[in-house]
RNA sequence: GCCCCCGUAGCCCAAUCGGCAGAGGCGGCGGACUCAAAAUCCGUGUAGUGUCAGUUCGAAUCUGACCGGGGGCACCA
C-alpha cells in the first residue's frame, strides 16, 4: 500500500487515493438504501391502498376512472424465484403505475394458488403440516417480491388456503352444486336456476318426470335421485383417468397426448370409478362463442375453441335389417350420404355384440366375403373377439404411430337410409368410442382416413362431391357441386348443390323422414372435479344412510381441513390399473363421521372425503381481491360491479366485463382460463356477479429463458463459470456443450432477483428486464447486458445529482428550442408505448433523451429543471424508487405515485421545417430542407433542383415524380 | 400430416399508412481517467432484413414457393 490518506476532509472523494468512487454516485449500494426507504415510506403511506365503492375498503371512488390489472396467481413454490418469475409481475406494475399516474383508481395486488401437491410430499416426507411449508414459502416468495418494489395493495393479498377464502369456495361449489342448466332459458342459449326451481316445474306438472309418474308419487329419494341428474355438479360412475402413481384421478385437462399424468409423468388409465363431475359442458356453447368477445391472443382463443371441439353436423339412423335397432352416428358431411360405402364401429361399441347374438355366434361368413375382411378367422364372432383383444393392447402411443388402417367385417350390413343400398358393417379403431355416437358411416370419396381404410379392404369409392379440374388428391374435402347424388328409391337429389346447400337440404330431408336431424357434438367432456389428496379444499357435502349427498348448509362453512396422522393419498406401483384410490381424509378417524340436523332432526351423516382440484380457487380469486375481508359475502355486489362490471360505453355494446388487463403465460391457455370463465358463467346466471366473463383482456408474457452447459460426460456445470472463445464455450478448460431452455437449479443456470439486487438494485433489475425486448417476446437472459441499464439510471442520476458533492445539479434554465421538441417528443412517445405494454421502445426514448440531456449540460453548471423532472416522472412507472428519491430531491413533498405525468404541448412536436430525402429511381441520392408548410409543387420543385438530382437527369424531364408529404420524393428518370 | 407465429448488425432488439434499414442496450474497436486494473466517461456501426420469385415509382413491411426456429392440434367422423 501507498500510505495514500484515506480520507477527505472537505467530503468529496479523494481522487488520488484508494476511495475512488464519488461519495454520491448511484451504486447498488445507494440503489438499495433508496429502495427500503421508500419501500417503506410507501407502506407507512398506504400510497398503493385502493379505495372501493363500499365495505371495509371503503373510500372515495368518484371521479377517478378505474383499472383493475392481475397477474396469474403464483404458486409459492418453496425453491425461490428465477429472474424469469417476476417479468410480467413487473410489466403489469409498470403499467398500473402509469395509469396510477394518470389519476386512475388502480387495483394491483397478489395473492397465493397456495394447494397443491409439492406441500403435501414434502409432509409426507417430513411430517410437516403442509400449512406450515405453504406459510413459509408465502413469506419466502413475499420477501423476493417486496424487494421488487410492486405497488401492490398488501391489504388484497389471499392465499386459496386461507381458511377465509376457501370458505368461500365451498360456498361457490355449493350454488353451482345447487343449481341446474336450463337450456331452454335466454332464448335457447340457456341458463344456470337453482335446483329449487327445477323441483318446482316436476312439483307443478310443467316439467314431466323422466318416467311419466306426477312428482309427488316419487318417493324423496326418487326425487333426489331425478334431481341429482340435473345438478351442475353430480357424482359419476362413467370412466375417469386414474393415475395409480400419484394415487388420484385427474381431470382430462392434466392428461397429456402420451396418455401420461401433466403432473409426475405417471401411466394414467381409464376406469369406472365414482367420481364428482362438474357440467361444463352445458356451456360449451357459450364458452366457445364468448371467445369473440374478448380481447385476448388468438393463440388462446384458437387453442379453447380446439378443446371445446364444436362441429356442427347430424345424426343419421341407418337401419339394421332384420332389427328393430340400427346405427346411430354423426357426421359433419350429411351432405355425403351418398359416397357412404360402409360403415364402422368402434371395437368397444355395444351394439357389436348385438349384430354378433343376431347373426348366430358360430355363423360363419357370408357368401363370397373378401378374404381381406376377415384376417382369417373362421367367423365374424372370432375375428371380433381377437380383433377387440388386440385393440385392447394397444396403448394411446401405439395407436398414433401406426395409422396403418386395420379392421374387420362384422357380417353385418346396414341399409343407407338415403337410396336403400344394403352397406357392410366394419369394426376398426380409427373409430373412436369416446367422440360422438362412436360409430361413422365412411365416406372415401371425401374423407381421407375412410379412403385409405377403403383402399386396404378393396371398398368401393364414390365421389360425391365434384373436385377441381386439377384435383390430383384421394379424399377431397373441398367445396363444389354435388354429384352421384340421386336416388330412384327415395326421390331424393341433392345435384348441383354446393357443400352449405347440400348439408341444408338433406338434414331437412333426414329430419322429415325420420332419418335422422340436425346435432351438434363436442369434443370437451364434463370436469373431473375430485382428487384423492389431503392439501385441498374438502367438499362442502355429507351423505346419509342411504348414500345420498347433500350439500351442507352454509352456516356449517367452513368444512376445515382435519389432522392427520398421513398426508399422502396410498399410491401404487404406477403401472397398476386395478388399484383403487384410498384418499387420506378417509383416514381422518372420526372427523368423518358427523351428526347434524338438516330439517329433519339430528342425524348421523358420513363427510365427502375427497378434496377439489388445485383449479379451484383460481377459479375466482379475481372476485376476492375485489373483497378480501368480506365475512358477510364472496364479494360485495357494487365493489364486483365497480371494478368488474360491462363498460359499454368504453368497451362497445358486446362488452361481457372483467378486468381490465390479465398477465400470464401461455401454459394456463386451456386449463385455469377455461374453468374460470365456467365459474364466472354460473355465478353471472344465478345472480351473483354483473360480468360475464373474469378477463375481458388478456396478455401473454414471454419467457426468460437462458443457456445450459453439459460437460462430456452430459452433467450440467454452473452457467456463470463458462467462458466463450471462437464460438465454442468452456469450462475449467474444458470444452462443454451449450443447450438453450429453462432456467433451474439443476441445470445450473438459475438467476435470482435477489443476487441481481444485490449487484445493482431493483430499479436495475426492473428496467432491464422491461428493456430487454417486447413483454410477449420469450428471450435468453444475459446477465452481462444488465449493466447498461445500470449505466442509464447512473447517468440520468448524474444529470440531477452532483456525483461528488450530492448536490443538486437541476436549476430553473430554460432548455433551447431544440431541446424542448426532444421532450415533448419523447413524452408523446413514451405515453403511447405505456398505454400498450410498449415498455422496450419507451425505455429506449427515455434513454434517448436523458443522453441528450447529458451530452448538452454535462459540462456546464446545471441542467433545466423542465427537463429533468419530466425525465424523472417518465422514468417513474420503472425505477419507482429512483423516480421518487429524485423528485423528492428535487424539492417536491408529494411523491409521485399519483402522478402528475407529463404531457406533451402539441406546439413542440410539429417541425418548422423538413429535411426530405430525394430518390432517384427509388435510391436515396440526396436530401433538401423545405419548410414544413412547403406544398407538394414546392417540394417537388427543391428536389428537382437539387445539384444531384439535376445531374442524375442530365437534362432530360423525369418521367415522373412521387412526393409523400412529410416523407421523401422520389424523381422516376 | 394439418394450422398458427417468428427469422433485421457478433448478441438482445427498433423501424406509424409500403417511403432515408437503426431508436436503445450488450460486446468489439479507439480514446480519457489510472502506476496498472476495475468502475466510470467520450467516440465508433460492421447487416441490406433467412432464400428465391412476384406486385410497386419504391418492399424488412404485401403475395407465392422454399429453408430454419418456436408453438398448437393430431384417426374428433
Amino acid at each position: 500500500m501507498s500510505g495514500a490518506a484515506e480520507n477527505s476532509a472537505d467530503g468529496r472523494a479523494d481522487r488520488s487515493g484508494t476511495e475512488e468512487v464519488p461519495s454520491f454516485r448511484y451504486t447498488a449500494e445507494m440503489a438499495g438504501e433508496i429502495e427500503r426507504r421508500w419501500q417503506q415510506r410507501w407502506e407507512e403511506l398506504g400510497t398503493f391502498h385502493t379505495p372501493n365503492p363500499s365495505g371495509s375498503l371503503q373510500g372515495d371512488t368518484s371521479g377517478a376512472e378505474k383499472l383493475f390489472v392481475q397477474d396469474m396467481f403464483p404458486y409459492p413454490s418453496g425453491s425461490g424465484l428465477h429472474v424469469g418469475h417476476p417479468l410480467g409481475f413487473i410489466g403489469t406494475d409498470v403499467y398500473a403505475r402509469f395509469h396510477r399516474m394518470l389519476g386512475r383508481n388502480v387495483l394491483h395486488t397478489m395473492g397465493f394458488d397456495a394447494f397443491g401437491l409439492p406441500a403435501e410430499q414434502y409432509a409426507a416426507q417430513t411430517g410437516t403440516h403442509p400449512r406450515t411449508t405453504t406459510e413459509n414459502n408465502i413469506e419466502r416468495y413475499l420477501s423476493q417480491i417486496r424487494r421488487l418494489g410492486l405497488g401492490h395493495d398488501e391489504r388484497r393479498r389471499i392465499a386459496t388456503t386461507d381458511i377465509d377464502f376457501y370458505r368461500w369456495t365451498q360456498w361457490i361449489f355449493l350454488q353451482i352444486f345447487h343449481a341446474w342448466y336450463d337450456f331452454d332459458a335466454d332464448d335457447g342459449k340457456g341458463r344456470a336456476r337453482p335446483i329449487g326451481e327445477l323441483e318446482q316445474q316436476f312439483e307443478s306438472g310443467e316439467r314431466a318426470t323422466p318416467d311419466g309418474r306426477p312428482w309427488g308419487d316419487l318417493t324423496r329419494a326418487e326425487q333426489r335421485a331425478v334431481l341429482d341428474s340435473y345438478r351442475l355438479v353430480y357424482l359419476s360412475e362413467e370412466p375417469v383417468n386414474w393415475c395409480p402413481g400419484l394415487g388420484t384421478v385427474v381431470a382430462n385437462e392434466e392428461v397429456t397426448a402420451e396418455g401420461l399424468s401433466e403432473r409426475g409423468n405417471f401411466p394414467v388409465f381409464r376406469r369406472n370409478l365414482k367420481q364428482w363431475m362438474m357440467r361444463i359442458t352445458a356451456y360449451a356453447d357459450r364458452l366457445v362463442d364468448d371467445l369473440d368477445r374478448l380481447e385476448w391472443p388468438e393463440k388462446v382463443k384458437t387453442m379453447q375453441r380446439n378443446w371445446i371441439g364444436r362441429s356442427r353436423g347430424a345424426n343419421v339412423v341407418f337401419e339394421l335389417p332384420g332389427s328393430t335397432s340400427g346405427i346411430e352416428v354423426f357426421t359433419t358431411r350429411p351432405d355425403t350420404l351418398f359416397g357412404a360405402t360402409y360403415m364402422v364401429l368402434a371395437p368397444e361399441h355395444p351394439l357389436v355384440d348385438e349384430l354378433i347374438a343376431a347373426r348366430g355366434e358360430d355363423q360363419g361368413w357370408p357368401e363370397g366375403t373378401d378374404e381381406r375382411w376377415t384376417q382369417g378367422a373362421a367367423s365374424p364372432a372370432e375375428a371380433v373377439a381377437a380383433y377387440r383383444h388386440a385393440a385392447s393392447m394397444k396403448s394411446e402411443l401405439d395407436r398414433q404411430e401406426t395409422r396403418e388402417k386395420t379392421g374387420v367385417f362384422t357380417g353385418a350390413h346396414a341399409t343407407n337410409p338415403v337410396n336403400g343400398e344394403s352397406i357392410p358393417v366394419f369394426i376398426a379403431d380409427y373409430v373412436l368410442m369416446a367422440y360422438g355416437t362412436g360409430a361413422i358411416m365412411a365416406v372415401p370419396g371425401q374423407d381421407q382416413r375412410d379412403w385409405d381404410f377403403a383402399s386396404v379392404f378393396g371398398l368401393p369409392i364414390v365421389r360425391t362431391v365434384e373436385p377441381p379440374q386439377d384435383f390430383e388428391g384421394e379424399a377431397y374435402t373441398g367445396d363444389g357441386p354435388a354429384i352421384n347424388s340421386s336416388s330412384q328409391v327415395t326421390g331424393l337429389s341433392l345435384n348441383g348443390l354446393d357443400v352449405e346447400e347440400a348439408k341444408k337440404e338433406i338434414i331437412s330431408w333426414l329430419e322429415e323422414h325420420g332419418h335422422g336431424s340436425g346435432s351438434v357434438q363436442y369434443k370437451l367432456r364434463d370436469w373431473l372435479f375430485a382428487r384423492q389428496r389431503y392439501w385441498g379444499e374438502p367438499f362442502p357435502v355429507v351423505y346419509d344412510s342411504d348414500g345420498t349427498p347433500l350439500g351442507l348448509p352454509e352456516d356449517q362453512l367452513p368444512v376445515v381441513l382435519p389432522e392427520v396422522a398421513d398426508y399422502s393419498p396410498r399410491t401404487f406401483d404406477p403401472d397398476d390399473a386395478n388399484s383403487e384410490p384410498e384418499p387420506p381424509l378417509a383416514r381422518a378417524g372420526d372427523w368423518g363421521a358427523v351428526e347434524l340436523d338438516l330439517g329433519d332432526g339430528l342425524r348421523k351423516y358420513e363427510r365427502d372425503n375427497n378434496v377439489m382440484p388445485q383449479w379451484a380457487g383460481s377459479c375466482w380469486y379475481q372476485l376476492r381481491y375485489i373483497d378480501p375481508d368480506n365475512d358477510e359475502r364472496f364479494v360485495d355486489p357494487d365493489n364486483e360491479r365497480y371494478w368488474m362490471g360491462p363498460r359499454p360505453d368504453r368497451h362497445g355494446p358486446d362488452d361481457p366485463g372483467g378486468l381490465d388487463l390479465y398477465v400470464g403465460g401461455v401454459e394456463h391457455a386451456v386449463l385455469h382460463l377455461l374453468y374460470s370463465r365456467f365459474w364466472h358463467k354460473v355465478l353471472y346466471d344465478l345472480g351473483h356477479v354483473s360480468s360475464e366473463e373474469p378477463y375481458r383482456r388478456l396478455y401473454n408474457q414471454g419467457y426468460i429463458q437462458a443457456y445450459a452447459f453439459t460437460d462430456s460426460r452430459g452433467v450440467y456445470v454452473p452457467a456463470e463459470e463458462v467462458q466463450e472463445r471462437d464460438g465454442k464455450f468452456f469450462h475449467n478448460g474444458q470444452e462443454v456443450t451449450r443447450e438453450y431452455g429453462k432456467m433451474g437449479k439443476s441445470l445450473k443456470n438459475s438467476v435470482s432477483p435477489d443476487e441481481m439486487a444485490d449487484a445493482y438494485g431493483a430499479d436495475t433489475l426492473r428496467l432491464y428486464e422491461m428493456s430487454m425486448g417486447p413483454l410477449e417476446a420469450s428471450r435468453p437472459w444475459a446477465t452481462k447486458d444488465v449493466v447498461g441499464s445500470h449505466r442509464f439510471l447512473q447517468r440520468l442520476w448524474r444529470n440531477i445529482i452532483d456525483e461528488h458533492t450530492g448536490q443538486l445539479r437541476a436549476v430553473d434554465i430554460e432548455p433551447d428550442l431544440e431541446m424542448r421538441r426532444a421532450l415533448h417528443k419523447t413524452i408523446a412517445g413514451v405515453r403511447e408505448d405505456y398505454g400498450e405494454l410498449r415498455f422496450n421502445t419507451a425505455v429506449a426514448k427515455l434513454i434517448e433523451l436523458n443522453n441528450r440531456v447529458t451530452k448538452e449540460y454535462s459540462a456546464v453548471a446545471g441542467t433545466p429543471r423542465e427537463v429533468v423532472e419530466a425525465l424523472v416522472l417518465m422514468v417513474a412507472p420503472l425505477t419507482p424508487h429512483l423516480a421518487e428519491e429524485l423528485w423528492s430531491r428535487l424539492g417536491h413533498e408529494a411523491g409521485l405515485a399519483h402522478g402528475p405525468f407529463p404531457v406533451a404541448d402539441e406546439q413542440y412536436l410539429v417541425e418548422d421545417t423538413v429535411e426530405y430525402p430525394i430518390q432517384f429511381n427509388g435510391k436515396v441520392r440526396s436530401r433538401t430542407v423545405v419548410a414544413a408548410s412547403a406544398g407538394q409543387d414546392e417540394i417537388r420543385e427543391a428536389a428537382l433542383a437539387d445539384e444531384k438530382i439535376a445531374a442524375a437527369l442530365d437534362g432530360k424531364e423525369p418521367r415522373k415524380v412521387i412526393v409523400v408529404p412529410g416523407r421523401l420524393v422520389n424523381v422516376v428518370g
